[in-house]
DNA sequence: AATGCTATTATTAGCTT
DNA sequence: AAAGCTAATAATAGCAT
């Protein structure tokens, strides 16, 4: 006799809930990380399907603030405010900030994390030289090669222009990417032998896709502690 | 007899989309419109859930800026201004290792923002390797020498297939440079010509009166021309 | 605190009006 | 271009780990 193993439902599934503070405290936590979380995704989302510009502030319940910026929440900021300024007579100006120099220890891991990434970076831009080189191998191939045989006109027409597109679609950003790693380069020679060096104002506008986001931290410097 | 009366399907329902930039500028349009609203909608469940505090600016495509505030935006940048300024000392502690300061909250703001940047070129790199897996599935990868014109419909079908997924992986691959070159602005750009003391005497004229969102306000200027 | 798991609810792409 | 519709995809509440 067969003996059905039914597993007991494993989760109510989501359920529907009030548009009310959460009273539990530990359910409003992790709501607020979940939910934040989908805030920025939907965030990078509307930034990349339709290149708009975002910036957010979230401060948790804990008061820890959370932010999402691109190109970055500076930017957004400033973008914001001289638009805001644009009836105000006040001029954005420098009002001399207090400065702290760098603690020294600090500094060297951020001069590590960085070469790390350097490393990294090494490594993907070989890995694009390599595929770029599959690519035009495919498209050049594909595109010449191709001529009226068996196949029906309308197929093959269809075929042609598909492949077409795509070559062309392949060599843009081959070239955009290209033109991203000339300029890291140019960057990373501003810099000299560390990057400490090249704090010179530098100002890039990045094109890319996604958003920064910075997860809460406390007042110190903690990040990595 | 029964007449059967179909209805014709009335919509294809939703289609799932590609991360990346909608070209037709009518679609585009649409779809800002409406995940902008979106967004505005989740930022508002989570204040209300989680008695979070947020603000939010974005600039549509065609430069318009719209924003989200809870209690309301001017709150929030000033609070995220005065907690960004909280965290900075009196003291003048140059290690000569700079020829400019770096204040607290732009180191703090590095340090977040190069953590999260590493996160995310870890995510792009997994979304690479996987869509790298893809194509080799897709059937005989990139060895594209093959005769196009002794191809069957069907293999050619095979073959355009793999082409896409080739196509996606580069601009898998565009991302992750652009990423990765928006890191070396991170880390590279440094005291940036004082634009931090914006900051300290920001003048924003609140848009989002008792914290709601402002529907786009014209202003004089637009990057994407 | 974070991650994984689903059964659900929520959002939205492509149309139509 | 704004609003509604519907069939899909996407997000996530409640649990378990």
């Amino acid at each position: 006799m067969t003996i059905m193993v039914r597993k007991k439902r494993q989760s109510m599934g989501r359920q529907k809930i009030a548009m009310k503070r959460i009273e539990n405290e530990e359910a409003r936590q992790v709501c607020f990380s979940k939910r934040r979380a989908g805030l920025f995704k939907k965030a990078t989302e509307l930034s990349i399907l339709c290149r708009a510009e975002i910036g957010i502030v979230v401060f948790s319940p804990a008061g820890k603030p959370f932010s999402f910026g691109h190109p970055s929440l500076d930017y957004i900021i400033r973008r914001f405010a001289a638009g805001s300024n644009a009836s105000c007579p006040t001029t954005l100006t420098n009002h001399g900030l207090l400065r702290e120099g760098i603690d020294g220890h600090r500094l060297q891991r951020l001069n590590e994390e960085h070469a790390a990434l350097c490393e990294r970076l090494e490594e993907a831009r070989k890995r694009r030289a390599m595929l770029e080189e599959e690519v035009g191998a495919a498209g050049g191939a594909l595109s010449f090669d191709v001529k009226v045989h068996d196949l029906g006109l309308e197929e093959l027409e269809r075929a042609q222009c598909s492949l077409e597109g795509l070559k062309r679609s392949v060599a843009a950003r081959r070239e955009e990417m290209e033109m991203a790693a000339a300029l890291e380069e140019k960057v990373m020679r501003g810099g000299g032998g560390g990057y400490l060096g090249s704090y010179n104002g530098l100002y890039l506008t990045s094109a890319a896709g996604g958003g920064f986001c910075t997860q809460g931290i406390e007042r110190g410097f903690s990040i990595w502690g």
